[in-house]
DNA sequence: AGCTCAACTTTGGTCCGACCAAAATTCACG
DNA sequence: CGTGAATTTTGGTCGGACCAAAGTTGAGCT
């Protein structure tokens, strides 16, 4: 009775079982799995059964095949997991109100972060946001280099609070919400708007008011909200 | 040049068109799709192809698959996306300060919540929090049962906002905590103080005060960390 | 006609053996 | 010793086959 979990498809059995070697990291990172005809004599499964499996740890972001190659064990990321979420949230952008529940969740955290920041925010967390503001305010000119400085504002933000799952969060919320942000339109005036509240932002951080920090950067959003409600009619 | 994405594994071509048939709409939420041997006549490709097509985006969550039935579409839902994390974020936890990680990004948002909820609670909101409460401390002695009333208090903070992915969130963290959280000794005294706590933020909330609101709830969390610690000496 | 249960069909799960192309490896030859 | 061709390895694809369990059909009984 050592083994409870031999149930359901073949496949899913190797799965769970390699899976596991992963997790207790008697398979560690960058380690090579043994090549497919091999694995099905080590399991004495077909070798349909064992590319199931490999394609499924590979969906699952547990390994990394590429053609030709064996697949390498890779311990996920905190990146590794929003992008298992892709095609998941692809399809609930699609729906009605799924962009505006996404950029809802994102204005949520980025309240909290900048009050944390206010509160916490060290010396080096405050030069760094400063630095990004004065990137910001050197490209208000050139919009697509503004995008990139707009971008790297929030991230700083993202990077504060020292935990490695909020700067992936971030990354996450620019790759899913990019499609309706890069259709915008970028003007020079609206960048300016823009650096304006960053400033203010960074302003009330630097004053370590949090309730400041936080109506700065709902105006901020809000107003970007506007523009994206603004460039597509629906939601 | 209609199709540019015919590259790659035949496999994920498939997989592509069948994913982007689902995101338009084209296939419908309950929908089957054909049988696997019809699959690879409409493709000209081999049931092996076919087969690993449909397991990915089984995987992916966006069609379910049982033995001996057609596969059934399955526009996801929140719940979906974070099902499909279960894996990745086993294999985060075991690392060092994963669950910390973790827990820290739950007390952001949770104190982002009753901030909310002090400012935009309504009517019901605070009925639904009361209920919660009341029977939170019914079940004082109770642990296993405290244990489901205090989950569901916590619920319905993710639920004032009306955002479709907090409560989802809620349910991922509960079920990714809930390793370690079930694993810590229960008892009526504990229970009797974390209810304390509840009935501490829920009358910031009732009075309207976010900082109030807040400093309860990270109180509380941050003691309920320091449980889990005592508990396990890792991190 | 209505119901029951056995026979048949469908369908996913598994296995086998085979071929291809590209990459890695080996090795003979200059 | 270096180099390029032959060999081996390895993932990707294919076709056919069998099984078991679910669904479907239909004959026979009431």
């Amino acid at each position: 009775m050592s083994d409870e979990e031999d149930t359901g498809r073949a496949a899913d059995v190797m799965v769970r079982r390699i899976a596991l070697s992963i997790q207790t990291g008697e398979l560690k990172d960058g380690q090579t799995l043994p090549a497919e005809r091999d694995l099905m004599e080590q399991f004495g499964l077909s070798r349909a059964v064992v590319r199931e499996a490999v394609a499924t740890l590979s969906n699952k972001g547990l390994i990394e095949t590429r053609p030709r190659h064996r697949p390498v064990v890779r311990k996920p990321g905190y990146d590794t997991a929003f992008g298992a979420l892709e095609s998941i949230v692809t399809c609930l952008l699609q729906e009605q109100g799924g962009v505006k529940n996404l950029f809802d969740t994102r204005i949520m955290i980025e309240a909290m972060l900048v009050r944390e920041a206010a509160k916490n925010a060290g010396k080096s967390d405050i030069a760094a946001l400063k630095a990004a503001l004065d990137a910001n305010q050197e490209t208000v000119e050139d919009s697509d280099a503004f995008y990139l400085t707009d971008t790297e504002f929030h991230r700083v933000l993202y990077q504060i609070p020292g935990n490695p799952t909020l700067p992936a969060l971030h990354r996450a919320y620019t790759s899913w919400l990019a499609p309706h942000w890069s259709k915008m339109p970028r003007l020079p005036e609206r960048n300016e708007l823009n650096y304006q509240s960053h400033l203010a932002i960074f302003e009330a951080i630097l004053m370590r008011d949090p309730d400041a920090a936080e109506a700065a950067l709902r105006a901020h959003l809000s107003e970007a909200w506007l523009q994206v409600k603004e460039t597509f009619g629906d939601l």
